[in-house]
DNA sequence: CAAAACCCTAGTGGAAAACCGGAGTATACT
DNA sequence: AGTATACTCCGGTTTTCCACTAGGGTTTTG
């Protein structure tokens, strides 16, 4: 498949998943409780949430009884924004490849274009779920599977 | 961006533009040639062929004065096609994916399907290019181009 | 001041991608 | 038939990238 899911973006989800969770209650949640529920390993997670922060994610508290909260409210927050700031393709990538785009050959230009289009379908669709709808989409399977336990 | 090109899909499609050109004549190409042309190395660009072969895109003719042909009309080969005989997504990937996404947590789950949404459009885009649709606008390009310069 | 937490930078291991090489096999031309 | 040409198969090498680790620093609470 085309679209790759790392598991880079795939422990920020999850992470965040966990603060959008706790968000209306204002208190910060910590690296560790986070790796610990998402079985994520922690250094790592604290490299992934840094990320965030600088990218206007997330926001961290430091010192005793600090560490992260969201940035804005779940429904403000894109799941193409998020992966859009782990993998980094904002601005410098955007002028490499545009750059790349006209000094390759003919073809490649011709090619690129098509990738570029893909890509543009696949962002739109990560364009339009937001962390609140995962929580929702979360929250309403696990109802279904309950019912079907019972 | 979510979509990527790898170098190897980038080869497969050059050379199988240049193929397309030559289509109507039926004479077959040789790697040699393919790779001057397209700046691929050829022991790599071989690899390639083999497996689009395999995957019942282009067809070869062996020994002297041998080369590769299309299996088929560029009309008739879309740039999805190509990609997954290359990546090879086809059969086996596709039940390792699904076994993992209900293997996996609840909200892993979740995140699995809104990436195979994504993943799902731009397959679409893919699907509805065809080689004939490259070299089409390819020449297209070419004309323009030429007129700026005139 | 000490403990708890985040902050920054560098580096490591392993796997996949890109690429190379050699021996074998089929086909055309003479 | 024999030779040159080109594909075929398969194993190895190099390079790049990702997930992860490590260590030393800074801020805040109590």
């Amino acid at each position: 498949m085309p679209v790759e899911l790392s598991c880079k973006s795939e422990y920020a989800l999850l992470a965040l998943l966990e603060l959008a969770d706790v968000y209306t209650s204002k208190e910060p949640l910590q690296i560790r409780q986070i790796s610990a529920q998402q079985h994520i390993p922690d250094r790592y997670l604290e490299q992934l949430l840094a990320t965030l922060r600088r990218g206007g994610i997330v926001r961290s508290q430091r010192g005793a009884k600090g560490g992260y909260l969201l940035a804005r409210e779940p429904r403000k927050i894109t799941l193409l924004e998020i992966v859009a700031c782990l993998e980094g393709f904002d601005a410098q990538a955007k002028e490499q490849e545009d750059a790349a785009k006209f000094t390759k050959t003919l073809e490649g230009g011709i090619i690129a274009e098509v990738w570029q289009e893909a890509d543009q379908a696949a962002k739109t669709i990560l364009q339009n779920y937001t962390l609140q709808d995962l929580c929702d989409r979360r929250d309403a399977r696990q109802q279904l599977d309950l019912m079907y336990y019972i």
